[in-house]
RNA sequence: GCGGACGUGGCGAAAUGGUAGACGCAGCAGACUUAAAAUCUGCUCUCCGACAGGAGGUGCCGGUUCGAGUCCGGCCGUCCGCACCA
């Protein structure tokens, strides 16, 4: 019995799909295109399986679609600039370039092992300079169409690594590596204006309905829209004791202006820069502020934290009744980040500034009515209502519901001055500063003379020094002895680089415009990208569901405002994989073990390779932290590549999560070798390649037939819609019914020859290797990969014969085998003439006989 | 708190409102073998029954329907995202 040889026939077919270029993909305008994508990996050391499922998916979308006779782009690279590469810097002192280009080797070569179709000429790095000149180009075309700015920040600051720290490097307001609590600084950075397009990045959203819906929510929730209105409060006469401060007023953003009335504090950010002010003169004050900026920001921190207020003793005019004072606080919970950083408080409809309201003696007024209680009684407790109602104590608003008093105090206060209606996001701009070594440098010179000035393209790209040392903390282009010291550009006097590096966020939002002419002088040329553009199917992990997938949707509008391309939405289609999970393991010290270390102890029981017991621990996702990883060298070299792709496909719906199971991958195995064999060993002899075949087969072999165009026309569909799952079981009954094949009946191996090439042509793009053996064992003289895909015949597919339930008040009594389209009476009657029918109906008629032809019959009784 | 997804055998899972559990994993029995592996055949939701056959069954309660895993309402549970957002 033949074995299937993996590594020879993988091997062989690598090699013959590389010599003939059969993935490289030419600019043809008069093709039609497909750009599939899967997210680019970051280099850190090894491919997981993970890493392989996605470009499993992403293979087959492209060895399916290439059948399907488009034109398909389908490249790769790197997401080469990030942190791991400086702390593999720090702990082994290994250069981050060196270490970068090593991993990028290592899983160049893993890739390459599975057979993934990729066109390897457009291959990109982001780190290398021919990459990242191009962003640098960009960030300076943002900053002459003012999409790039400077301005002074509120950031995550670690005291002991002096840096600042990304909102996920900060875990319940400790910096990850140092433990240090984080603290609230206010810096210079710059700033990339996504905020400029929070209207279109939230409408588009609409037209995206190849978008996970998921996705689409969590970036309309990330954008945040809220319509309400901004109202100036002016301050009393006086507010500030010996400042003369008549005049000075508060700008507050509010949801609700209809409650307005029932105002009875406004409250300001600790960061508010009136309430700064006020604290240089107020030690008091300054000291509150000091505390608040100590709290920290993680939710168990936000949610423990007390709500607190300071009393400024100042008061502000209220905007629709002179007459009325309110107090002014500063209180813990409100954000400068968002709307004016400063709120008036409404205790009788919103349960915060009740509790506050509570907490500080304040009033509660309430303005809005529920349906059905009595102006005179109405009174709030404990909790704000916060539903709808009509307005009462609120002079001309009295009598109007939410909506309508919105509308009319909004028109009032525009017209009297005081405030207007407006749209407030919750998205902010994009902080792109890294105070980082291994990052695209961010192309501006300090002049003393000039002040921040961009570095004139002829000198791009500002090139990272390599001669750098990680030994002190802090970024260590700030502590490189020459390079940062340059001449302005414009005036020769002696300026400074700027030192920081840009996010690597930044490398990752045009990666995918770059692969349409990954070799131009320019960043990417304009009729390539409008060519391939958008990316037909985008397949990657929901962890990036709003940061990578938002700034590349933002990139692609500020590049076209640039006048780069003329393009909004970069992924037409997005796809969320799942991720690859495996259980976990311990020995009884509580360190974690690798899979391959813990083995079958007898009676279930698993050990270490000590022989000591091993607890067993719930099913997680991959993590080198975990150890629960499984190495694909081992995979690949005991299973092959094939048989890998085709277990990471079938054994679990693409987009939840799988189990990585050792049986599992051995029952593909199996599978390979059985498909093996039926084509090297058939049960009938096979006539020639393109003999037709016989018209009058045998009932057995004439549903086989049937079968295998069913086949065709279903794992077509499933694959069209990412059921990859079902088209491996609809691929393998094939198997399973070409194994019974009647092999005796004359057609036999015409039928049999059929039922092959077509299972080698529908796992073409699922196990491409063994696909071509397959077919060239048939011998087909082409390749798979060059092949069209099968055409199923609606003619043969069609059944001549169906099953029909039969059921009584909705059970299941019978079944019947009736020719296809046999009239609604004559089901009737054939049911009713079923001896188990008759038993059970006992000689009454059915009350009612509903009949769906083709399908069932439901007598009731 | 807000938003979303999901809940089906021992396990991964199938099922345009129409025969629940396809396909696979694990398990059991058998064939082949000196033996093992590999391979092949059969069985495998639960309960009653020797069989035939019956009864029940898709987290729980209710509804719509001739008919509900699927649709609607309300619970319970798990997971995910956002969140002092005014």
């Amino acid at each position: 019995m033949s074995r299937y040889n993996f590594r020879e026939t993988e091997t062989k077919w690598q090699r013959l799909w590389a010599e003939r270029g059969s993935f490289t993909a030419q600019d043809d305008p008069t093709r039609k295109k497909y750009y599939v994508l899967e997210m680019f990996p970051y280099p850190s050391g090894k491919l997981h399986v993970g890493h392989v499922r996605n470009y499993t998916m992403g293979d087959l979308v492209a060895r399916y679609r290439r059948a399907q006779g488009f034109n398909v782009l389908h490249p790769m690279g790197w997401d080469a600039f990030g942190l791991p590469a400086e702390n593999a810097a720090i702990a082994e002192g290994v250069h981050p370039g060196k270490w970068t280009a090593e991993n990028i080797a290592t899983m160049r070569g893993q890739l390459q092992r599975m057979g993934f179709s990729y066109d390897w000429s457009r291959e990109l790095a982001a780190c290398d300079p021919d990459y990242y000149k191009h962003e640098q180009k960009m960030f300076i075309d943002f900053l002459a169409a003012d999409l790039a700015y400077r301005r002074e920040s509120w950031v995550n600051w670690d005291p002991v690594e002096h840096t600042v720290l990304a909102n996920e490097q900060v875990i319940d307001g400790h910096g990850w590596r140092s433990g240090a609590p984080v603290e609230k600084r206010l810096l210079s950075q710059w700033f990339l204006r996504i905020t400029a397009f929070s209207d279109s990045l939230l409408e588009s959203l609409q037209g995206l309905d190849r978008w996970p819906e998921r996705v689409r929510l969590m970036q309309e929730n990330w954008i945040g829209r809220s319509e309400g209105a901004r109202v100036t409060f002016e301050l009393a006469a006086g507010a500030l004791a010996g400042d003369d401060q008549t005049g000075d007023s508060i700008e507050i953003f509010t949801t609700r202006p209809d409650t307005l009335y029932g105002a009875s504090f406004l409250a300001l950010s600790p960061h508010h820069p009136f309430a700064q002010r006020l604290a240089e003169k107020n030690p008091a004050l300054a000291e509150f502020v000091a505390d608040c900026d100590r709290l920290g920001t993680s939710e168990a921190a936000i949610e423990a934290a007390e709500k607190r207020g300071y009393a400024t003793g100042i008061e502000a005019i209220h905007p629709l009744d002179p007459s009325r004072r309110v107090p002014v606080y500063v209180a813990n919970f409100v954000l400068m980040e968002y709307g004016t950083g400063a709120i008036f408080g409404c205790p009788a409809h919103d349960q915060r500034d009740l509790d506050f309201a509570r907490k500080y003696g304040l009033p509660v007024i309430p303005v809005v009515l529920p349906p059905g209680e009595d102006p005179a009684s109405f009174a709030v407790g404990d909790t704000a209502y916060v539903d709808d109602g009509t307005a009462f104590n609120s002079d001309f608003l009295d009598g109007l519901a939410v909506a309508d008093a919105k509308r009319a105090v909004g028109e009032r206060l525009e017209a009297i001055g005081v405030g207007r209606r407006t749209i407030q996001f919750r998205l902010r701009d994009w902080g792109v500063s890294r105070q980082r070594y291994w990052g695209c440098p961010i192309p501006v010179i300090h002049c003393p003379d000039c002040g921040i000035v961009p570095v004139p393209e002829d000198d791009l790209p500002v090139e990272l020094p390599a001669d750098v040392s990680f030994d002190k903390p802090g970024n260590p282009l700030d502590h490189h002895p020459t390079w940062k010291y340059v001449a302005c550009p414009y005036c020769n006097s002696p300026s400074q680089r700027e030192t920081d590096t840009l996010d690597t966020f930044f490398d990752s939002s045009w990666y995918f415009l770059r692969f349409c002419s990954a070799h131009a002088p320019i960043a990417f040329g304009r009729k390539a990208a409008e060519y391939w553009m958008p990316v037909d199917q985008y397949i990657g992990g929901v962890e990036h569901a709003v940061l990578h997938l938002l700034y590349s949707r933002f990139f692609t509008r500020a590049l076209s405002k640039c006048g780069y391309l003329g393009l909004e939405e970069p992924f037409a289609g997005l796809f969320t994989q799942g991720m690859v999970c495996h259980a976990t393991y311990q020995n009884q010290a509580g360190d974690w073990l690798f899979p391959e270390d813990v083995n079958e102890g007898g009676g279930g029981k698993l050990v270490d390779s000590a022989g000591a017991a091993v607890t067993v621990g719930r099913l997680e996702k991959m993590s080198k932290s975990k150890k629960n990883v499984v190495g694909l060298e081992r995979i690949v070299e005991t299973y092959g590549a094939d048989t890998a792709r085709l277990y990471l496909l079938s054994d679990s719906p693409p987009e939840r999560d799988l189990e990585w199971t050792e049986t599992g991958i051995e029952g593909i195995w199996r599978y390979v070798n059985r498909l093996w064999r039926m084509a090297t060993e058939p049960e009938a002899a096979l006539p020639a390649p393109g003999t037709a075949i016989p018209a009058d087969l045998s009932p057995g072999l004439a549903g086989l037939r049937r079968q295998i165009h069913k086949t065709i026309a279903a794992v077509t569909d499933d694959l069209d819609k990412f059921r990859f799952n079902r088209a491996v079981a609809r691929i393998r009954e094939l198997t399973n019914a070409l194994d019974d094949l009647p092999a005796g009946d004359p057609g036999a191996g015409a039928v049999l020859r059929e039922g092959l090439e077509t299972t080698a042509l529908l796992l073409g793009p699922m196990m491409p290797h063994l696909a071509e053996e397959l077919w060239q064992t048939l011998g087909r003289g082409e390749w798979i990969a060059t092949a069209s895909w099968p055409a199923a015949d609606a003619a043969l597919a069609r059944d001549d014969q169906v099953t029909i339930a039969v059921q009584i008040n909705g059970k299941l009594r019978a079944t019947l085998d009736l020719p296809r389209d046999t009239e609604k009476g004559a089901i009737e009657r054939a049911a009713l003439d079923l001896p188990q029918i008759t038993r059970l109906l006992e000689g009454k008629a059915p009350k009612k006989i509903v009949v769906v032809p083709n399908r069932i019959v439901n007598l009731v009784a």
